[in-house]
DNA sequence: CAGTTGTATCGACAACTGTCAATATGTAAG
DNA sequence: CTTACATATTGACAGTTGTCGATACAACTG
């Protein structure tokens, strides 16, 4: 089950008119941050030593089942926002800043 | 019905840790923004002239009823996304961008 | 090979969300 | 006060989402 891929689909949302096309992939980005599990998994593993993280030690920390994090991960990661990188038979996560940047961009520029 | 407002809830996300309720807080507020027809409203009043916008002329360049345009504008206006001045019959919203800011700057400093 | 462990998928369910028709409220004009 | 118009609220519904138990798949171990 592939998501949309987040892309650099937009300019700055509140400083160019937004068309329809460019609102539903943008929407469907931030929806991937509308969840508080979500959000501390991104945290967690951009804060992690060497900026990756065990898929293995998230169930504990996040106080959710296996599936359940393995599901956000998937969302994460078939958005771009994660990269997924297996070793041996752990699952280790990256943050893809660039994909974030995408977002923040999309916010304007401050 | 009044939904959680956004305040400066949360430093950096990807650059510090985030908690439980900075989660919910942050993950509540980046859920305005995971709907397209409210990302429109938002960028079609941050570009309107003098950046502000009647609502009354939302149904139809948007495409949808009147109270579902009236609930979109309660949730952003709720959060402090947007806000509203009434002028004889008409309501007038304009964004509220420092509080745009707080979710741009929650996706880190780029 | 069989056994163990980490991860992904499936199936089901409760809770939430966006939508509109109908209605209520508010504001101004006659 | 009555009428007309702009906006908000209510009620109901279909579709989506987060969750977990059960299960399947994958990778190492002995």
């Amino acid at each position: 089950m592939k998501s949309r891929i987040i892309e650099k689909c937009c300019g700055p949302v509140l400083v160019e008119p937004i068309g329809s096309t460019e609102a539903e992939e943008l929407a469907a980005a931030f929806k991937l941050l509308s969840d508080p599990i979500r959000l501390r998994i991104l945290s967690l593993i951009a804060n992690a030593p060497n900026g990756e993280m065990c898929a293995c030690d998230l169930p504990e920390v996040i106080v959710r089942s296996q599936p359940t994090v393995s599901h956000h991960l998937s969302l994460l990661a078939d958005a771009g926002l994660l990269t997924r990188e297996q070793r041996g038979k752990w699952a280790w996560f990256r943050v893809e800043q660039e994909r974030v940047g995408v977002l923040r961009d999309a916010l304007g520029t401050g």
